[in-house]
DNA sequence: ACAGTATTCCAACGAATATTGGAGAAGGGC
DNA sequence: GCCCTTCTCCAATATTCGTTGGAATACTGT
């Protein structure tokens, strides 16, 4: 007790999560495998990685205790180990935020020029309820299927400007997606501007919402 | 915006953080700052380094954004750069214990045969508050100065057994130390015990107390 | 049993990381 | 100015990690 061989083993067990967390690719499987579980080569395409790559990354975060699989066939699906993985996730993403000044600036290069207005969820699940906005989830389809907000709309950001007649035009439109640092709700509002609808980005997405253990829903509503 | 190369720039920050998580003995370096500023010499005592090493680790650290440095003449105090550094690595360490099987063998090959009764900090502090308990400082001197309970005696664990005498002998004992990987309390209620005092160990240490936002104390009570 | 699909394993390469001792730099006291 | 303390930088080492393409494995449907 209290010797340095034990100090150390406990120590390195921390630091096989930490390792873990130390490569961009396998922060952005996680990010995405906060959506819901998907297979492995979804994930390679969706995270731009060879199939090799991608599974090595998947075996590693497996290995550190993650992510969790499950067979179906001849396919197996990888889900976060838990909800606590997304909120360390998120938790290491806001200490960057906090600390590593070029962290903001990368975030503004990735989501766009901050020309439209935020609104967070809480505000957001105000408006729901009292009908004056719709919720649009613009991620893909499948995320959507996986857990969406309550009430919410889906229509996939590369469907949206085909599909913007099933938005009704007196309503204000929130759009929201996978986090803070998707891009997808911010293009889609400015894709919904430019077609002269009234529209806003939610602050906040699905990893926020599940880390703050809300509920998600599973079907249209 | 919303291609690769700007995803995989802001990814690379998170990244970042990740990398200087990933090393079992900058996470000891993490944990001993979370206990107060100290110089680079110490830090190397303390965690087991040799000088050039740690010197190595605080740099990447610091590279990372998670800690600070203030010079103070020939010597360089480093800390945390904020109480949200210290709750991303009691984040880290509860994901590992809730992920990692081996965690909690390791936890308990370091912390020793877990025959001590615990108590949790709110728990405590009601008793303290109460009058019915004495609450013990068992860490370094240098520790507690740099931040306690309120109303915490301090005796550090190497010169308990010498100072017995200061505690009152009709009162129980309640210990605590860095945080609820750390054997000093541990340690300590098993000695008291053994000079068959009345004691318990406080579950969570400092760190979990600076991580709850709740206020320190910088002058004995 | 066979063909087909999804995933992991393997070997090999280059890149990044940890550790070391010793030289170098920055600041303080005389 | 000079010496002393404290820390960082440097060069060299061994190790670990990321990526790749192709072979091996596991399962399904016929």
């Amino acid at each position: 007790m209290g010797d340095r061989a034990a100090k150390d083993a406990l120590f390195a067990e921390f630091a096989a999560v930490g390792k873990a967390l130390g490569s961009p690719k396998r922060l952005e499987l996680l990010d995405l495998l906060a959506q819901g579980p998907r297979s492995v080569e979804d994930l390679a395409n969706a995270a731009d990685l060879g199939l090799s790559t991608c599974s090595a990354h998947l075996q590693r975060l497996l290995a550190a205790g993650l992510v969790a699989t499950r067979r179906d066939g001849t396919r197996i699906w990888y889900s976060l180990a838990g909800d606590d993985v997304a909120a360390l996730f998120a938790n290491l993403r806001s200490v960057a935020q906090r600390h590593r000044p070029h962290t903001e600036q990368a975030r503004r290069a990735y989501l766009g020029p901050d020309d439209t207005e935020q609104i967070d969820l809480a505000e957001l699940l105000r408006r729901a309820e009292a009908g004056d906005v719709v919720v649009l989830d613009v991620r893909p389809a499948p995320e959507y299927a996986a857990g969406h907000l309550p009430g919410a709309v889906s229509i996939p950001l590369d469907e949206l400007e085909d599909r913007l007649a099933e938005l009704p035009e007196d309503r204000e439109v929130i759009a929201y997606c996978r986090g803070a640092y998707c891009a997808l709700a911010h293009d889609a509002v400015r894709l919904l501007s430019a077609h002269g609808r009234q529209a806003r980005c939610a602050t906040d997405g699905i990893l926020e919402w599940r880390v703050a253990g809300l509920p998600v829903q599973f079907r249209a509503a």
